[in-house]
DNA sequence: TGATTTCTACGACATCATGTCTTAACATTA
DNA sequence: TAATGTTAAGACATGATGTCGTAGAAATCA
């Protein structure tokens, strides 16, 4: 059971979420869409919605509103995306990707340092 | 410019071509549809014409017959997926990601050694 | 060389995901 | 109760994906 992978307009939406931790479809809709003119509250409870059906978000009726918090955190997205990369491309192992953005120098020398410890434990 | 992301089906073309380096569209459908009983030429040629147009695949016509090859190593197309997964989900950095994976034992510890040894440099 | 098979290119299309809008039923507040 | 805000769900346009079908070019063979 690999963690899906979300389409951009809900990912904006978790992106809210993990930076902001709870909030009501309102505080989304005016962060999401500052300046259209008529904004489309549609729009964002469907988009809820739908991460609610996928597992992403929960919901609380505290004062009558909705407010909404992520149902897992960016980490554990992000590093089960990076699972599944691995599993799809190179049978599980970050090796062969991570070998490459070496040689390749896309990595700075204080990522490898932060890297190095994580992985010294 | 971020190396864009496949659909399955192409993919699945490239996972061969991976494999053997070079393939006639022939090959790619005998083994990507081993079994169909009407084996569609047209769906192999359709995906290796939308892998050429991506820039995926490069071809040559060695003797007369189309010989395709990737244009790109999975360790390239990997290696951008990784940094693309990053740059939409952590600011670019695998940090987040990698400490994850450790934290919740994702990772052998084989694994690490050889992510060790890589980072060591 | 004419017939037959194979290859190539591309049009077509069904299906599904995505992104957005609309409307209607509820709830809340003034 | 009127007015406003919230929720839920239907609808749909658009584009991506996966697959067929066909027509013409090339190669093979009889």
């Amino acid at each position: 059971m690999t963690i899906q992978s979300l389409p951009n307009s809900e990912l904006a939406v978790m992106e809210l979420l993990w930076r902001k931790g709870r909030l009501t479809a309102r505080q989304i809709l005016d962060q999401l869409y500052p300046d259209v003119a008529r904004p489309q509250h549609g729009t964002v409870q469907r988009l809820l919605q739908r991460l609610r059906a996928k597992g992403f978000v929960t919901r609380d009726r505290d004062v009558g509103v909705n407010v909404f918090s992520p149902a897992l955190s960016r980490e554990e997205y992000a590093s089960g995306q990076l699972e599944s990369l691995a599993n799809r491309l190179t049978q599980g192992s970050l090796v062969p990707m991570i070998t490459r953005l070496v040689e390749d120098n896309k990595l700075s020398r204080a990522e490898i340092e932060k890297l190095r410890r994580i992985l010294e434990e």
